[in-house]
DNA sequence: TCCTGTGAATTCGTTCACAGCC
DNA sequence: GGCTGTGAACGAATTCACAGGA
């Protein structure tokens, strides 16, 4: 499911270069996945391809787009304007996608006030109503880590029902809110590890390594 | 595996408070995990709990980050400045957990020579004599879509063997290159088909529905 | 008694392989 | 002949459940 995503913005790229059509074989490639998935990932949507010729890439997009609801807008609100909050409000991605900024949230005094790719942005105390008025669904979170979990909480109880965090936290929230994380350091701490074990690989080809716990430990690990 | 990095996470928080001992249980509720699956995470390090107790927290953090490679530093380069680069360069938790930025890349002569976070913006065209010199193994790559895989290219050529992918699009790179990536518009159509689907079952529970096939389709995909 | 470590059972996602249709 | 749709086989990850040590 998370696939769909990917799939779609292949199905783009080809409608944009002219192509009409495309084969299972050929949007694996595209998406880095293997061709049956992407059939049976497509067979869910009951979208019908063509034996013998593949699928019709209009047809697909618009099937792709409403199965992950994007043939209507999503109200979303950008919490926190540090550093990266401000990177996203100012991200031209966000509304070509169809989520629209309807609210930008800071508790910092000498922010609230400040306008911010031509939005204003309000104090956290506005959430509330702003997120009634707008009828915002989605919160973008980038706050420290420490206000995470009370920000977010607040903007469950405010009717949020969607949560994009980027706090290096673990948020606790409801059965009837989604919740995604991006989470910067983990990323590069997964990418330290298999660094540093084919580091440990390379020494043991050399036949430099002693014996050691991480020698032990190599395989269990899986290929990538 | 990508779970070793918050578990780290709580391990440190805990040590933080004066917490010597941790249970799996515990360790599991705060990361939002099962708790069979921590004992089997850890048994996987070697690292010894103590039955009826528990495990010693600053031992398992000094084997959580010796397995992760967090015991060295790893010099790193962020690859286009735009909003998202500056952001990135700007972000203190990088340094903080053992991933120093070697050096900033641009390919717009505008931003090469500035200083950003008291680095010099270098021309992309010096990435082979930067990464060789700084011994960079890790790229943060947040350059447009259409450049991306022209800029992989080029860094994995260099010598990077570790590239956390920003850029909305699938980057090939050899097997011996970890890749990761962040995508900012799938997580949010992630969260859109959530969104959806969910009114689409209040309105299911309401009787408002048409019979449709996103209501046939409704049951076939997880939880959450 | 409490909590770890781990085989066994189960669930989930992926891949194979081929029947069926264009 | 080419390519989809899908049952069946497979493999990996998760969870159960309990033996055994502190």
């Amino acid at each position: 499911m998370s696939r769909l995503p990917v799939y779609l913005r292949v199905l783009v790229d080809r409608a944009e270069r002219g192509e009409h059509t495309i084969s299972s074989e050929a949007l694996a490639a595209a998406s880095g996945v293997n061709s049956a998935k992407v059939r049976k990932d497509l067979s869910y949507l009951g979208s019908y391809g063509t034996r013998g010729v593949g699928y019709d890439v209009e047809y697909l997009i618009h099937q792709v787009s409403r199965e992950l609801g994007l043939t209507q807008d999503w109200a979303t609100c950008i919490v926190g304007l540090g550093n990266l909050g401000l990177a996203l409000a100012n991200y031209q991605g966000f509304a070509e996608r169809g989520f629209r900024i309807a609210a930008l949230l800071d508790a910092d005094p000498d922010t609230v006030g400040q306008q911010v790719a031509g939005i204003e942005v309000a104090h956290i105390d506005e959430c509330e109503r702003l997120v009634k008025e707008h009828e915002i669904s989605i919160a973008v979170l980038a706050v420290p880590a420490s206000g995470a979990q009370a920000v977010a909480d607040r903007l469950v109880a405010a009717g949020i029902t969607s949560i994009l965090n980027f706090a290096p936290v673990v948020l606790a929230v409801p059965d009837h809110v989604s919740l995604r994380k991006v989470d910067l350091s983990i990323e590069l701490q997964i990418l330290s590890f298999y660094e540093q074990r084919r580091a440990v690989e390379a020494s043991v080809r050399e036949g430099t390594a002693r014996a050691s716990l991480a020698e032990v430990t190599r395989r269990k690990w899986p290929k990538r």
